[in-house]
DNA sequence: CAGCTACACAAAAACGTTTTTGTTCCGTAC
DNA sequence: GTACGGAACAAAAACGTTTTTGTGTAGCTG
């Protein structure tokens, strides 16, 4: 059951119908070269009744674009996992950045890793990328750089500060907002959660949390847990952060930490918001699932891609002269971190 | 600032270093033809000395196979919106095919709709496409079809009996599950809300539900909202609901409607789930964020991605014959389905 | 009326592959 | 000693565009 595949009309289809040649087609259609109104209107008539819709592998082939950008994960790429649960800001940002491409008549396509090989097909004829949370000097972007393909970040690659294509969130900001937040809600002691990627994330809200301390003359108590143990790392530094005393909250970068966390605490019988405060500079399914729902920094996914794919498109053209964006975040607040109002027991 | 665009190596940089032709040299990177097997490691080295890759458009205007795939949002598209808050499924669904089809070595590119002009550059001229629940007789799987472009879909084509090559759940076992959940949990009278998008799903379930309700000899209670109207749908259809007599329980199939008429139900005095039960047929933030959390059918999104993207493969090839899949679905009871259990006043 | 310009279109080159068809060399059989 | 065949490679065509260069005609100038 050979499978025929039939091929849409070319450009000598449509010269042949049209009674012109090929040049004639390609100037008529897109608004080039010197052709009278006449020709140019019949030439795309034929061409619109034909269905002809020009081959993108042979334009791309001819003029070196492919009027198509890459998305890659990074973050998810080192998770080992793209069937998230918990993680699910990388797919709405697909999805957001699929709609803003559409705009701008651009393809979009997910590569899931470029350092492995062998190489997703055409992943270096992609007109540019955008990396999702690069590592520290991330062989991606170095990749990247090496074959000139233009590229933008969401968050900065921490090894690369001349870099200055990239989006993010102020994540010192959001990290004083958080913890004034649980300051405000009665917390003396606040334990911070980061991850082990080495990434920009990670770095910004940690010296954000020991600098607010420093100011607040509190003790940081500081823990880390790698991002791709979840749920059952947060678990195992709940139990360690216990170790040290009950503080009065804990901050999690990830919702799958935080989620971890909150469940050794409750297991040992505390009770949240009640003993303890939790809550998670990263939104996901488990943080709001949970019980408690556990407060969240909230990410503004389609500016994020809005402004991700305009810098990508500013960057290809060479337009203007790059400049970081810093995008607001928005604190959720959920029962895990609000003062109680009805009494629990 | 003109940006340098700097081509990789071509096959005729590597044929010179290696002083052999670009015959030999695409023939022993591809293995084909009669080469030495010097020659043939000779130039692969030097190949992978030049960090060379074969320009994938020149590749695919060659033999015309671009080695991506499509993936498409019928109802996403219809829903008008693509930064979406309780239509993750999509986005989940779409991070699982993109690491599934990297196994195969395809890219993937999100397509938005196929139907609206102007068409993104190379969506035909992709190799096979993903439909995500097309609508009944659906405009892109024409296109589709009169291209002669392979195509599987999430759900199958209402208009199109004949067509084999889809992948669902099997939503007439769902719906008997839910039905039949919901009246173990004492519900006599069940209200049924689907939507007004023509696709298999509405199409299925209702039929299900009606064949439940002459089997239990009870009156078919059935209502209608659009997609689109998404919670404020919900909560003009609980009102409907209400005027008809308080149900012992309604079960919608989208998570914003269930959330719209728990909202309307629980405004008028009515606890969820001591008055009335309320469960969806499609999970979502809506659901799992709404108090209390509404009971849903629980896709398995990367075994539909991989399902998905294997049927594909296997039409691209032309190797099998065609036939449907059927995925099970799984109920997740969570409280507002749930009997009693501590007193609620 | 020669020469120049502007106009409207056509021919051909180029993009980087893969594949089909040639070519050369060498060993072997008749 | 000529014919044959296979091994190892090279030349060239083809894929469908875009763009550069070319060509012929008409209108205008001096």
């Amino acid at each position: 059951m050979a499978r025929e595949l039939q091929h849409g009309a070319t450009i000598w289809d449509v010269a042949r119908k049209a009674g012109v040649s090929i040049t004639t087609v390609s100037h008529s259609l897109n608004g080039k070269g010197n052709i009278s109104d006449a020709t140019r209107e019949r030439v795309r008539s034929v061409a619109a009744e034909m269905g002809y819709v020009a081959d993108a592998m042979a334009r791309g082939l001819r003029n070196s674009r492919m009027n198509a950008i890459g998305l890659v994960f990074r973050s998810l790429d080192s998770l080992g996992n793209y069937g998230p649960n918990g993680v699910d800001v990388f797919m709405k940002l697909a999805g957001a950045a699929a709609a803003e491409t559409l705009n701008r008549n651009l393809g979009l396509m997910l590569v899931p890793d470029l350092t492995r090989a062998p190489l997703p097909p055409f992943s270096l004829s992609l007109d540019g990328y955008i990396v999702f949370a690069p590592h520290l000097d991330d062989p991606v972007i170095a990749l990247l750089e090496k074959r000139g393909i233009p590229y933008v970040s969401w968050d900065r690659d921490p090894g690369r500060p001349g870099f200055r294509n990239w989006v993010a969130h102020d994540d010192a900001a959001s990290t004083l907002i958080v913890l004034d937040h649980l300051a405000a809600a009665g917390a003396v002691s606040i334990a911070y959660v980061g991850g082990t990627d080495r990434n920009a994330w990670n770095f910004d809200c940690e010296a954000a949390y020991v600098a607010w301390c420093l100011e607040a003359g509190a003790e940081p108590r500081i823990h880390h847990v790698p991002e791709r143990d979840g749920v059952e790392g947060g678990q195992e530094v709940g139990a360690r952060i216990l170790a040290d005393g009950l503080p009065g909250a804990v901050f999690c970068l990830t919702g799958r930490h935080a989620t971890g966390v909150a469940q050794a605490m409750q297991e040992r019988g505390f009770s949240i918001p009640g003993d303890v405060l939790v809550c998670t500079g990263s939104d996901s399914e488990h943080s709001r699932q949970h019980q408690p729902p556990i407060s969240a920094l909230d990410v503004d996914i389609p500016a994020a891609a809005a402004a991700l794919v305009q810098q990508l498109v500013d960057v290809m053209d060479g337009a203007k002269e790059p400049a970081p964006v810093l995008l607001p975040a928005r604190f959720l607040e959920r029962e895990s971190t609000r003062p109680q109002t009805t009494p629990s027991r």
